[in-house]
DNA sequence: GAAAATCCAGAGTATTTTAGTATGCTTTAG
DNA sequence: CTAAAGCATACTAAAATACTCTGGATTTTC
């Protein structure tokens, strides 16, 4: 039950750009280095997370990144989503979509795929249920 | 998010021997082809659970494994923790233990730390509440 | 309009983890 | 004695992970 180093390096690399919200693009290269996360790797990161729509580019000279909404509105169930698929403890469990087309078929398997659907929907409950916002509140 | 084979494995194998409590000891074999799983890796798993205790084994003909305690008294964060590893989603939230000896020592990495802890806190709390008789209750 | 700073894209690679095999030994009932 | 079972450890193949590498495209500034 480990995140990717996607995952966790989204999670920061979202915070970074929280805490400057208002600040304008900030240079990747600065959170990159804040942050201790390889460059190219980071932008690997950034570009999930531009795709999906979490995050707002510029170019050049003077470009950077910034979240696409306010801290607020931004949960971190989607963040991890975006970097590291949706969360499936077993293949069996794979999306909200098709619960029942991939089952094992195997005898007692249906009483364990019980406890891995309760799973995932905890683990989503608690990642949707706190935004970066909350996050920076938590600063003590 | 993923559980590891050994974790959905035993699980699996540990629901079949409290669907058998009462039953004297189950050979590993029948257990292995109930549930499809390869004997010499299911071996290795329960090798796992009978050094923590979960389950006793019996040698020679007529051996087998059985639950070290009732259904009501096993819980699934136990048996995955023995064969997972604790939940660790990641590495700087490594143990209960040791909460503040392995920082990143990053910036704003506290801020994402303390949302690790509380997804670790919110899944071992859900595994340290559902027993092996609770999933049986679940069949329909 | 050249240069520099930045984002963008995809291929390649090295390491680690995972999931499983292989081999062989020990114990016990009958 | 033999067969059925557990026990132990080493090995390996495949997959996933965590990056690196190379080269481009865009935009501001001078």
């Amino acid at each position: 039950m480990r995140l990717s180093s996607r995952g966790e390096y989204g999670v920061r690399a979202m915070i970074h750009l929280a805490l400057n919200y208002h600040q304008g693009f900030i240079p990747l290269s600065s959170i990159a280095s804040a942050e201790d996360i390889s460059q190219q790797y980071l932008e690997q990161i950034f570009a999930s997370l531009r795709r999906s729509g979490l995050i707002l580019s510029n170019r050049g000279v003077k470009g950077g990144y910034t979240l696409a909404l306010p801290p607020q509105s931004i949960y971190v169930g989607d963040i991890i989503r975006v970097l590291d698929g949706p969360i499936t403890p077993v293949g069996c469990v794979s999306d909200e979509g098709d619960e029942d087309d991939s089952r094992c078929g195997k005898s007692n398997s249906c009483l364990a795929r019980n406890l891995w659907l309760k799973l995932r929907d905890h683990i989503n409950q608690l990642l949707d249920s706190i935004t970066l916002q909350d996050m920076l509140n938590w600063k003590q």
